[in-house]
DNA sequence: GTGAGATTGGTGAGTAAGTTACAGAAGCAA
DNA sequence: TTGCTTCTGTAACTTACTCACCAATCTCAC
């Protein structure tokens, strides 16, 4: 790693201001950018603890039936804690993760990233906040899964992907499915639905002229 | 803290042993004892960190319309992995804890907690361990209710609660219902199915005759 | 361009699960 | 015993998921 690296590394992840630049010239700390829609398995990549630096991680769980559900993902700034779960070998435990744009990993070897956990205390809250994070993100998914109905489900997702002057979208029923962890039928149906009430319209491959409010009020009364 | 008392914390947690006897004399350490069925919502237990010397506490959410799930329980020598996202004040997020048996806590005021897991990597890493593990376990209660037929869940559930010597349970329906996240009145018909199908006996708050190997077989084909 | 193949969306029919609304049975306490 | 509470059973209805299939649209090699 060069000093240009280290200092495009620490702005990304500031919890790493403190580690000297002595200790980045490990041979097999190394930042490498991986192309859109390849899936991991396991795979080199778990030998190492990965940040990332650019790009988009989706991390997701699939099962048998072939039926997926996303858990959250992971941008520039952020460690997937399911991996780390797994290269610390307590559990195992494997959560499958596709990246969704050309994304950039810092790696850092197991060993080294046990040291620095141990010696940098910007480091281990920077890895504390984001397993808390992740945490409250999940169980709030559980809560989603458990309780709402699945047009609120929707609804949120599209008004989570869209703003009031950017009231459209590209994405396919299939992949709201998966998003959700439901099947494709299931979100063709509701979003007909919608497009019956005048909220929306529906294209091959995208969503238009979506009336934001409309979905708010509808799905959210006002009391929320 | 009596010395007494420091044995009888390092004995459930072994992650303590380095802390010197000194650090324990901070006046707002405590172990206390609460009773079964209290309900605890955010109270004086949020200055602390608490760790379980005995006992079992349920950590739950609730819907607006009242439905309940467990994520999961926290038995002697564990820790809230929730309950610390709020203390360390990363969140507002709040799950609900209940106590289902007599219960007793190692209260750590915030701040020592904070100054111990910069001092002693044992820990650290317990912490860590901790974290890491509910993360999966509430990542696979995901899985679960995303892709799990209720049947098997309630099979699944009378499987690890019971043995091959001890095959009956004292359960309510709406407490499994609790438990899964589910109504009640889907308990009881699935039951049913299973008396029925003379895997097992209903009777008021109980369920006797449970042939776990025609539950292990029916539900889980060979294969698994 | 055109035709083949893949992707995306629509729909009907059947099953599973969640909701609403009661009613009956079992346990408990006065 | 009586009355109250808790627990269970059941029917009818709605929502969600599954299965099967087809139609529309896009892509790409030719």
């Amino acid at each position: 790693m060069d000093l240009n690296r280290i200092q495009l590394v620490t702005d990304a992840f500031p919890c790493f201001s403190l580690v000297p630049e002595a200790a980045w010239r490990h041979p097999d700390i190394t930042v490498e950018r991986f192309s859109t829609q390849l899936t991991m398995q396991q795979g080199h990549l778990f030998a190492h603890a990965a940040f990332v630096l650019s790009g988009k991680v989706r991390i997701y769980i699939i099962s048998e039936s072939g039926r997926e559900v996303t858990l959250y993902r992971v941008q520039r700034g952020g460690v997937c804690v399911l991996m780390m779960a797994s290269i610390l070998g307590e559990t195992g435990y494997e959560a499958s993760a596709q990246l969704e744009e050309e994304t950039e990993l810092l790696l850092l070897p197991v060993d080294v990233f046990k040291d620095w956990m141990d010696h940098y205390k910007d480091l281990r809250q920077f890895i504390y906040r984001n397993m808390i994070n992740r945490m409250v993100s999940v169980t709030s998914l559980v809560e989603d899964i458990a309780f709402k109905p699945i047009n609120a489900r929707i609804a949120e997702l599209l008004l989570r992907r869209t703003t009031d002057s950017h009231n459209h979208l590209s994405i396919t029923h299939e992949a709201i499915a998966i998003e959700l962890g439901t099947a494709r039928e299931v979100i063709s149906r509701s979003l007909k639905e919608f497009e019956k009430a005048g909220w929306l319209q529906l294209g091959r491959g995208r969503i238009t002229a979506i009336r934001r409010d409309a979905l708010q009020e509808k799905l959210f009364p006002s009391d929320w």
